[in-house]
DNA sequence: CGCCTTTGTCCTGTGAGTGGAAGAAGTCGA
DNA sequence: TCGACTTCTTCCACTCACAGGACAAAGGCG
């Protein structure tokens, strides 16, 4: 199959394949009722949708007590590519338009191999799950790495744990590869925008999303668009100063956030509280595998583990506290916790709560929903579609 | 002079507006080759513009090597009103389309004694302005209030620091007395569209704009546009905590950047000071005018008073340690420092510089400015000013 | 089976906007 | 001082987007 190379030719155009993206098959005349347009007005640029293939007939709509609609939907042989770089592993997942995943592959890798053995991977999963028979090529791909991008030419910038990748084209590159439209961002920006089109911040305009993995940033969501800063390290909170003259940090000071929690940094701890014998937990946990991650304290918690319910609550508060900080500041409609952590749950949550609760003020927390992510580990690839598809389906 | 009630028809005309006030007297020709419109459709706008009297002939421009252009210009008879409330004293100015400002009065004043006595004064000292000829009426005012405000409606919300204040109906009260429209804003987001419109943050699109004065806020403008939060109430970084069990602060919990720094723990620091005998200069001041404030302590410091220096230091280092996670966080092309306590000057700028560059990563930091403001305490009347003319100069 | 509602198509009118032509008002060099 | 060249302004014809009405097609409902 040809790819889709069309674009909408008009904001209306952009309009309706937003509209159909996010509300799925429809209707020519409730598309009607969403867009104020003329029927006839809306009847041309349907057609001209139509005939760049973009979008196809659907068979007739069901009657709302008149004559029936024709239905219209995305080209259901439309392909998106979402890859989730992490700093352990990746996820590469396909989507048709409307950004249902369709097929998903996740695999332990290391991002500090560089940019080339890391694209290898991603191309080769990319290339299984085309031969699962679910894409027989892709439309646009959306791509998520752990650090700060050059957003207009995708080009990652001073990544400080991704040495190697400083100034690779990653979009121009994987566009080759791809033969297709790549866009490149930040991949806690993407699980914001993946819980802002399928998660738990649908319909909020302004919010942050914190994910919490191998290290700890941000997605900040301002009037519906993800703020990048003017060089696109907004929402890199994980060396603000958690802890005065705290624990040294890679970053060269003490006390940040990151160095006091994060997935490495719990892990790490959890290593420590097993060896000195604080939790027999932990220690039997640290025998079988030979280490301890973030999971194995989520495990001991649920167990009942007091060291390792300590540890998460120290984090949480920690965590609270910085992101209390961020309230006071940005005044958000909702703050999204999510990332490797959320195995940690509601004992993370509630000491993050507790913390921004009582340190912000009440008009900034007075309505404002603290929960955890929605979406899992799929955030990631859904806003990197999501990435491109608004790419793609905007005026050229 | 009857006022002007005409609103541009459209998006040109208000292009056209902004362009006049911004860039003052402007020739036919030279909007032409910044609007990027045919020479006739503009000459119809125009047109139009002159019909309702917003705009006015001005004479011939200069050659620019052919047939001399017509000059248009704002209405040079249109006048706003900026008034900026702060804890302690009111700034009231007069500005003529372009937002220069004609007449400027400065008075004492407690926001406590409520929003009925505040206006009465406010209003005479717009008939004082009135009464020396500068203006026959207002287009527009602009009102800004120290604390947070639904924006929408102009109606202050739940502000700490002004009892009797909140559900206050600003915008439609002052509308009624002064017989044209009003908004309301936060004085510190009105600082910071002055500093934006005639001030050191020309041209920068995201900034962070830290108003020191009684208390501490901050303006935060992003893609040129102020963000005001949810609740209005975004920029409140007052109450982050700054020191952990530091002091106690008016808001119920310790360590608030508030209780550690502004101009009013400032002032309390130095009496402290000078009644502890740290500082002659101090006491000496104390004893003169029976009270200090932060006017004292910045020419203490400006004579080399030892201690004054080290209070400055202190204060700097709290504000720039949370200026620069707000730096991480946000990852501004510029931060502007304002407010009461500008005299500090350099000191003070120093110490938050140090701060900043020294916590927070490169990338954030690199390319950032640190600067104080540029405009002093004409920066929130313009900010209001400007707060106006960017509703009035809009589509209606 | 007739009447009403909804949907899709066709057609015309209107207003926004472009671009060219022509005239008006300059500059500049000989 | 005059003519050649520029720049600015106005006028006009043409295109295009879009609205809205008329009408036909297709369905629901009593």
């Amino acid at each position: 199959m040809r790819r889709m190379t069309a674009r909408p030719a008009n904001t209306h155009q952009a309009r309706l394949l937003k509209l159909l993206r996010d509300g799925g098959p429809n209707s020519r005349a409730q598309l009607g009722d969403q867009v104020d347009l003329s029927r006839s007005k809306l009847a041309v640029e349907v057609d001209r949708l139509l005939e760049t293939g973009l979008v196809v007939a659907d068979g007739l709509a069901a009657s709302r007590g008149g004559r029936r609609s024709h239905n219209i939907r995305l080209n259901p042989g439309l392909r998106f590519l979402g890859v989730d770089i992490g700093a352990t592993s990746v996820d590469v997942a396909v989507t048709n338009a409307e950004l249902e995943i369709l097929g998903h592959l996740n695999q332990p890798m290391d991002v500090r191999e560089g940019p080339v053995a890391v694209f290898e991977q991603v191309l080769s999963m990319a290339a299984k799950l085309k031969a699962t028979g679910l894409a027989e090529g892709f439309d646009g791909a959306g791509i998520g790495v752990p650090g700060p991008v050059r957003f207009p030419e995708g080009v990652p910038v001073a990544p400080p744990i991704m040495p190697g990748w400083d100034g690779f084209p990653v979009r121009e590159a994987l566009s080759q590869e791809l033969g297709c439209p790549v866009m490149v961002d930040n991949d806690v920006n993407l699980m914001a925008m993946g819980e802002q089109h399928a998660g738990v911040a649908r319909s909020v305009g302004d919010f942050l999303c914190v994910k919490i993995g191998t290290g700890i940033g941000c997605g900040i969501v301002v009037g519906g668009d993800v703020h990048r800063g003017v060089t696109g390290s907004a929402g890199d909170i994980g060396h603000i100063q958690a802890v005065p003259d705290g624990r040294p940090c890679a970053c060269g000071n003490r006390g940040c956030l990151e160095a006091h929690f994060s997935g490495a940094a719990l892990a790490r701890d959890a290593v420590e509280a097993a060896q000195q014998g604080l939790s027999a937990e932990l220690a039997g946990r640290l025998e079988t595998n030979g280490t301890l991650t973030a999971v194995d304290v989520a495990a001991a918690a649920a167990a009942g583990d007091a060291t390792a319910l300590d540890l998460i609550r120290e984090g949480g508060n920690h965590t609270g506290q910085v992101i209390a900080g961020l309230v006071s500041f940005f005044n958000p409609g909702l703050v999204v916790i999510g990332g490797g952590v959320t195995g940690l749950g509601h004992t993370l949550l509630a000491a993050i709560r507790t913390q921004v609760y009582r340190q912000s003020l009440p008009l900034a927390t007075g309505n404002l929903p603290i929960v955890l992510g929605e979406l899992g580990p799929t955030a990631g690839v859904i806003g990197a579609a999501r990435l491109i598809s608004d790419h793609l389906f905007s005026p050229a």
